[in-house]
RNA sequence: CGGGAUGUGGCGCAGCUUGGUAGCGCACUUGACUGGGGGUCAAGGGGUCGUGGGUUCAAAUCCCGCCAUCCCGACCA
């Protein structure tokens, strides 16, 4: 890892990103292997993206909560298939207090279990329903191979647990769960998803149904940046989450869960990310602005009390910024520099000439259709135009994402092509829907199903693999994914 | 769990082959100059060399064990 900057992503995408994440101070490593401390700035973006979810989920009206992270391991195991996703990579505590533990306790890898208990405790007539839960958690998952944000052995995220009269009813709040999640990912992250169904082998273990939004990485990998599963009644069954019906019959709920974490950071960086670092979308950047001021002695006072000034009347627009005015010991190209691979998205300098001319130099993190290189602003004016200049680069960079995405998406009809379109993004093909099927694609060329995707045209043909008839009646994304 | 690598001031590394005073760059402290794209000079502070044992007059260096982390593959939000 050289001083300056990071390895360019062109170079090397791997290291690229694991040397960012720690030098743009969103992270450092934890104590234990796969953990990561989330330092403020990479807190903050968390925040953001809380905030904006958090008040959705409010407003179609869930109610937060908290569960506690131990679970007993007894309830794990009443649902089989969910057992048996999890158990490779439970974390287990069996001793506590100095003594060896009568029942063992998971620490929670998500908690349907726990709630499914509570809410069959809480549900009695079909008066209780729906019962829309939320809750905002650290999860637990010893996973194999870590990776800052990604997958790291303990997570940040919310999940969401509902319980539903009926089928219908859902399946209505599974699809409300995707659609927030990709409103989230589209307008604060400028990360254009495609909303779809996972194929049954990618699906949660315990679901009848499961839902993702499926992102593009700039390396053409695919990240799953959020899920939503229509769970049936299979919790219900286990837990005995029921209702008396206005019949009085006793009925099973119908439940769901869905989860995004703090992963979405991860594709924010991999989606906007270049050569020289962080490129933050105006809407979850700590920093919207930073101000520069330049010179020295006198020159230097006065500069930075007008970086100050200014920055104060920015941030009564509501703007986030930071007067860069306590580092003395750094150059201003020092800085320049630093912020730009910390992705902030407009930098104002002010130094003496600037100061003369009654203007700051404004400069974007990247040339947008609005603006190329420097250019002077007087300075009364800046205030008022930042709003705008901010909601154009966060457009900007969704049209650019978008552009990308597009570039890297295929149609692929023969399995001749198919290796080469997986290699750089993403392959619309065919799929008979077998599982075996996948696996052989997944063997052969490390791409799996992303996802079935909700908006895709009805068409028939034969899997691109086998050349069996397709499953579906559209095709499938294929990508690697992370 | 397989394959590869690494553990030496805060960070990045050299030193190990051939045992003998622990070194370099960056960062940090102080001062001066400098400041519009990663400054200059000067003077400073800071290290149980991952860990346990062994060999030796003497171990960062040689031998054995252990631990941890990172990277690449098989599982996953």
């Amino acid at each position: 890892m050289s001083r300056e900057g990071v390895t360019p992503q062109s170079e090397d995408f791997s290291a690229w990103y694991n040397e960012l994440v720690i030098k743009a101070q969103l992270v450092d490593r934890g104590p234990v292997r796969g953990t990561m401390v989330i330092r403020p700035y990479g807190y903050r973006i968390w925040e953001l993206l809380q905030a904006d979810l958090d008040r959705r989920i409010k407003e179609a009206g869930h109610d937060n909560a908290c569960f506690p992270m131990f679970i007993p391991e007894s309830y794990l195991r009443r649902e089989a298939e969910h057992v048996e996703g999890f158990s490779p990579e439970l974390a287990v505590v069996t001793v506590a207090g100095g003594k060896e533990l009568e029942e063992p306790l998971v620490v929670r890898p998500t908690s349907e279990t726990v709630i499914g208990e509570y809410m069959a405790k809480w549900i009695g007539s079909h008066r209780d329903l729906p019962l829309l839960l939320n809750q905002w958690a650290n999860v637990v998952r010893w996973e194999m191979r870590p990776r800052m944000f990604l997958r790291t052995t303990e997570f940040l995220w919310q999940e969401g647990h509902t319980a539903h009269i009926d089928e219908a009813d859902a399946m209505r709040e599974t699809m409300w769960a995707l659609d927030a999640y990709a409103a989230v990912a589209r307008d604060l992250a400028a990360m254009p998803v495609v909303p779809g169904e996972k194929t049954p082998g990618e699906r949660f273990a315990g679901a009848v149904r499961t839902y993702t939004i499926e992102g593009m990485m700039r390396d053409g990998r695919a990240l799953q940046a959020g899920t939503s599963h229509y769970l049936g009644t299979n919790f219900a069954k286990a837990f005995e989450i029921q209702y008396q019906d206005e019949a009085g019959k006793l009925t099973l709920a119908h439940t769901t869960s869905w989860g995004m974490s703090t992963r979405m950071i991860g594709g924010v960086i991999m989606t906007h990310g270049d050569d020289t670092g962080l490129v933050l979308p105006p809407r979850l950047a700590p920093y919207q602005v930073v101000i520069v001021p330049i010179g020295r002695k006198e020159q230097g006072e006065a500069t930075a009390a007008e970086a100050r000034r200014l920055g104060a009347a920015i941030k009564s627009m509501g703007i986030r910024v930071h007067v860069d005015d306590n580092r003395p010991q750094l150059s201003p190209g020092f800085k320049f520099n630093d912020w730009e691979m910390r992705g902030v998205p407009i930098r104002l300098e002010i130094g003496p000439r600037d100061l003369e001319n009654g203007v700051a130099t404004l400069v974007r993190r990247l040339p947008t259709v609005e603006g190329q290189g420097k250019e002077a602003v007087p300075l009364e004016r800046v205030p008022e135009i930042m709003p705008q200049i901010l909601a154009d680069f966060q457009a900007f960079l969704l049209a650019r994402a978008e552009t990308f995405r597009g570039d890297h998406t295929r149609a692929v009809e023969v399995w001749d092509d198919f290796g080469a379109q997986v290699a750089e993004g993403w392959a619309l093909a065919f799929h008979c829907g077998r599982a075996e099927c996948e696996d052989d694609i997944k063997a052969d060329t490390a791409a799996t199903p992303r996802c079935i995707p909700a908006e895709g045209p009805a068409e028939q043909g034969v899997c691109v693999k086998c050349g069996q008839p397709s499953a579906y009646g559209k095709r499938v994304i294929f990508g690697k994914a992370y």
